[in-house]
DNA sequence: GATGAATGAGTATTCATTCAT
DNA sequence: GATGAATGAATACTCATTCAT
């Protein structure tokens, strides 16, 4: 039979890191990075300061893991929807938007691009990283949503340098108004009604006239 | 004869503020609001730390400062073109854009809205200030324009609602990316094709199919 | 075998404020509240500054601490021996006097009742809290005393509302004195006789003619 | 024939420098040293803080020659009341403080005890100026007096080291009340009476059983 | 003489980091 | 492994003092 004695900590080692990680951003994408207080989020997590310092070196690489952990899981999902769609693009497109706002939602996707449009130029080395990782990956995925609609005869003939930046833009933006200007907007934005109107208005841009 | 001794400092009561506030608001831009030391902007300015507190009487006082003497004057512009124009809502649209585009190259607009996305959560006062002069009369003017596109007979029926967001997310994001992620982006990003290619594939997408 | 290494620091919650409300004492007599540094105080408690606001919210909060810790205990005792006391009214007042004269001594009692002469323009809170605590209670003492001295017959007639304060005065003058001339005081008072020499005169003072 | 001794402050002009320690004696007795700021007393002597400069070399220089122009001319006064009497010794004592009294009231003669009592530690060599000049000196009158009462045999033998600072006691404690804690007594003196009160006690202390 | 803009050393306070327990 | 008391470098802010005007 077990004593009921509380023990005043109990060993987690595998959920630990997770869990301070999910402390960290919630509080680095209220406040910022310089704004943060590590007393902030050892106590959202419910540690100690000092525990912090069991798995994180400093703050910077605690930030550093924070953006890490949460992003690259999911552009990888995004990949292979690209790689296995049977389909004309403009559905494509829609089917990447859908899941994409899919997994804005469910982590705090938006959260972290938030925080790097505001952290890139302290972070030059996460910010290569994010850029990298993030950026350039869905960059790159849009430059061949937009060549296989080109290809298909679907869309006009577009400037690849530039239109992938284009129309990722409003998506971007979405996540940016709900972290930064949420509590003074007025008329709050409904996002279904976004992302109808997006959709809608970005197929019928990049459509042949 | 008098000797050319260069005196510790010269009294310029009058070119002061917009000195500190020009080295403050490229610090702020730079780094973001907490990790901006006011040492920094006293450097930059090329005055000692105590002459900040002879014009502004804190840091944040700096930081409001700062954003409502670099933003104020431009919007206003905008809505004048707005209301003048003559001809078509497609070459007003051109216009605009244009225009704004002047604006961002001429000052440091693309900071400002950098630093805003970035701080608006610390500084919920000068967020609502922002708001309510600068956001919210941007898309008052492009919910005009695409009202008058209407109108018109010139665009299709748009959901008023989401679409000036959406429409001007590329111009915002191409302030953005300038600020963060300039210095990793490997191919940057050429400012006339992106407003070309934006301004085409814009009107393409709202006219009537 | 285990080497003598002094660890940089100990860990002493229990003890601490105490050991910090000690050394503020001793430099706010000192020095005053605004010339007194925080530095200075950390380096008598022998810790480091930050760890003062572990215990102590602000300089002003500390103050405040030293002064209510150290005084409240003492005027207690003094009311305990009044009320206790049997005896005629001229051995009570002898009773009293030299039980304070033994707390004066004992703790820094002399240098919080400078202090508070000192600083209590500046911190009318506080002033009004020793006023209370300290300097009502005496005077109620002092009127019961003169009030037990009239109706047994030992004294005559007295103005109670102005002879409290004039008996008073010369103890607390004591205090005063050894606080803020002692330096320069060529003949130093010798406390035995000022006290024997007080209390005869009074004495005398308050007698029936 | 004119020595060349530069004096510690310089009279540039007649009224300035009195206009200038009025209100800086006012700014002392209020805040303390350390606490009043030169731009408050500038502001209420009417003139800029580089002013000051031009008759005072430091803070410090004025304060000490606030001191010294406010309490000279007062305590020489009284000593010539002293030698010129012609009387009984407890009429020259009631002359003595009533004349005192009205020095208080005339001039903030009570501020300067207040403040010399507060700062004399920060400044040893005001204090040994004060001490010599005001505390010594009426020490000595107050020491000369009871000599005389005992000579005349009005008054019993009375210990000459501690008596006078014993007697005067009382007069100093009604300034320091009136400076300290005036905001926060309940039932301010009436000097009249504490004055009246004062001297009958006294005088009854003092005269043969 | 008078001014007040400019200075910069000085200080209270914060907070990431360490380490005795 | 976990804690949180202690650290001390870093920084916003103050204000006596200087000096160009």
């Amino acid at each position: 039979m077990t004593t009921a004695i509380k023990p005043r900590w109990t060993r987690r080692k595998e959920a630990r890191p997770k869990e301070l990680m999910t402390a960290a951003l919630e509080a680095f994408v209220e406040h910022g990075f310089a704004a943060t207080k590590l007393d902030e989020v050892a106590r959202k997590a419910g540690v100690s300061k000092g525990t912090l310092y069991l798995y994180f070196d400093s703050k910077e690489e605690l930030f550093k893991a924070v953006v890490r952990e949460t992003i690259v899981p999911n552009i990888e999902q995004a990949e292979k929807v690209m790689v296995d769609f049977q389909g004309n693009t403009r559905d494509l497109f829609n089917e990447l938007i859908s899941n994409w706002y899919k997994q804005i939602s469910s982590i705090n996707l938006a959260g972290i691009c938030k925080l790097m449009f505001a952290e890139a130029s302290n972070f030059p080395e996460l910010a290569q990283f994010y850029h990298d990782e993030v950026i350039a990956r869905s960059e790159l995925m849009m430059t061949q949503l937009l060549e296989r609609g080109m290809r298909s005869g679907e869309f006009r003939k577009l400037d690849l340098t530039v239109m992938p930046k284009i129309i990722i833009a409003p998506m971007l933006m979405l996540m940016l108004w709900s972290k930064s200007f949420s509590t003074c907007d007025q008329s709050p934005i409904v996002e279904q009604d976004y992302l109808r109107a997006y959709i809608e208005n970005t197929i019928n841009g990049l459509l042949k006239v």
